[in-house]
DNA sequence: ATGAAAGCGCTAACAT
DNA sequence: ATGTTAGCGCTTTCAT
């Protein structure tokens, strides 16, 4: 299928190519990138030899003269992957197209390894680099005056002049009440991970806010605890306990809601007839899994990537594009857990 | 901490140094690398002057004389992460010791963007290839003759003669059914994935052997089904219809045995003391969300990582290794769900 | 229309 | 002990 030139494990230069074609070295290298004038016949022989031998220009070579490398770093910590791999893809999917590769590096969340995987992308001459991590926390940037731009996506820099892409926590909160709202749910109630997580405190000030307008408050108190399951269950119990009539439970994570969902089960109220449920991040093996499956705030976390990348390129170019954060909007995935009773 | 030398945008070159600590060129490069013989003074300036003007080699240019690059590609299809990056973690592990650096590549299951990236990868010079997928199934490799060392991991090529390093199923299996013999079960169900998958049947096939030499048979049919929740929920209901003395169930995924407690549980069944569970895979949020926490396979994805970017380290190498597969033992992690009641 | 030559940043012979 | 030179593979003037 892929045509019949197999490739041999000798590497060919422009050199073998222009001694393939009968031409010099220069007029082999104006033939391949298409510059110059020359007759149509002697770039016909030049590529043909070109294909035939199987040359690919070397882009060592190649950089080495632009002075450039066509590589970007990207630097996580979060291991397992469940945050940054779709940041990931996105960044991919921005880069990609412009023929730019990336370099992996996961950090284990150890800052010495941090440092010296930056100082690795950097003596690798990479054209920039993207730090992601895995809630949108504020951390200490991974260098000042880096001779490369370095944009976060998924986290933030406690420096204000970095550039930062973060989803829009508040902005989820909001819609998931709003949506609750509309389905008229009106003792909403609230269980989230550790209040230090900027991204908890924001997600339950969008709740509230909504909550406010309608003239509501949430039900029982906002209860932050941990980003588990575990935690979802005791949260659970405890809403119950404090608010016997909720009819809604918006959760930080996915991990909370399923959590919440079966103590909920267990307690004799059905979901969502009963209590409706809105789950945080869209983490489908969660989501789908939960009984009933789960409507949740996806962040967009692949274009957070796609805007990460697409920053960096434009920074990489010398396009000025202003420091700061920037917001990516959140949108709600409905799924049985909120249907209508 | 790391220093007053603040980097500045300019890139510093081996001229520089060289001018700077008032030497010549083939002299400054000395110096840096520890070659040749010379005045201790004049080492000592140099490595000043390169210290303090920030100079890193350029690698690029480093590579171009040497015909090395010193990376390598990771190519995935697992575009979810959950078995990838640890594998790729595993392959970092051993890889950056040696200072090679790793470009990722998410295929997104695409043969052509697969196809697209490999040359890329190529076009880029890296020495070598690993390719990692979500489950460790036979795929078509990714090309014959390539010019630099491939190695599967955690997935395998139709090629006999390409380099897979994958988990042992079949021995993960046994270990479950050994486990669950020595607490003392003996009516023992299997729910597990679709029969079309290789590691489905492998697993199936471990647990069967070892019952089979203590004179046992499965309780019930082996329940080829989903890798989901949901149908873990449905082949319990199953099993416990078929056998409904069973006393411990051996599922093939997490997910499934997520699937398998809940149902046991509205059966009324208790886990562990009427019913042990253990999973495979040990995917944490899952396997620690679990009520109780679930007793699992782990199939040591790092240490399959590992070992694969040290074959594909032999093999750049020269050293031939060997074609062919290695297949890397699983662990047990005990937890609650197969505790002694 | 084509070729020759310089040079990207670096290292390794070979002078001195 | 240090400097000079050639060359890795490629692109780009500048001659011809």
């Amino acid at each position: 299928m892929a045509g019949a030139a197999e490739e041999k494990a000798r590497t060919v230069t422009i050199r073998d190519v222009a001694a393939a074609a009968g031409v010099s070295i220069g007029t082999a290298s104006k033939a391949l990138n298409g510059r110059g004038r020359m007759r149509e016949e002697t770039r016909e022989r030049v590529l043909a030899a070109a294909r035939r031998l199987g040359f690919r220009p070397n882009p060592l070579a190649q950089g080495l003269l632009a002075g450039r490398t066509y590589t970007v770093g990207l630097v996580t910590d979060d291991s397992f992957g469940r945050f940054s791999i779709p940041v990931m893809l996105g960044a991919e999917d921005a880069l990609g197209a412009g023929q730019i590769s990336v370099f992996m590096c996961d950090t284990r969340d150890d800052p010495i390894r941090e440092r010296h995987y930056v100082e690795r992308l950097l003596a690798r001459r990479v054209e920039g680099i993207i730090v992601t991590g895995r809630r949108t926390e504020l951390r200490p940037g991974i260098g000042r005056d880096l001779p490369v731009p370095v944009v976060y996506a998924m986290t933030q820099s406690t420096d204000e002049s970095d550039v930062s892409i973060i989803p829009d926590d508040e902005g989820g909160g909001a819609l998931a009440a709003r949506h609750l709202l509309a389905t008229g749910r009106t003792r909403i109630g609230h269980v989230t991970g550790p209040q230090r997580f900027e991204a908890a405190r924001r997600r339950a000030r969008g709740l509230g806010d909504v909550l406010s307008a309608a003239g509501l408050e949430p039900a029982g108190e906002v209860l932050f605890g941990q980003w588990s399951e575990e935690w979802g269950r005791q949260g659970a119990d405890i809403l119950l306990h404090q608010a016997p009539d909720v009819d809604a439970v918006f959760c930080g994570s996915d991990q909370i809601a399923r959590g919440v969902a079966e103590t909920l089960r267990e307690r004799g109220r059905r979901v969502p007839e009963d209590v409706a449920l809105v789950g945080f991040d869209n983490w489908e093996p969660m989501a789908l899994g939960c009984r009933p499956p789960l409507t949740t705030v996806d962040m967009n976390l692949r274009e957070i990537g796609r805007l990460a990348a697409r920053h960096l390129l434009d920074a990489i170019a010398g396009e000025p594009g202003g420091g700061g954060v920037t917001v990516v909007p959140a949108g709600l995935i409905l799924r049985e857990s909120t249907r209508r009773g």
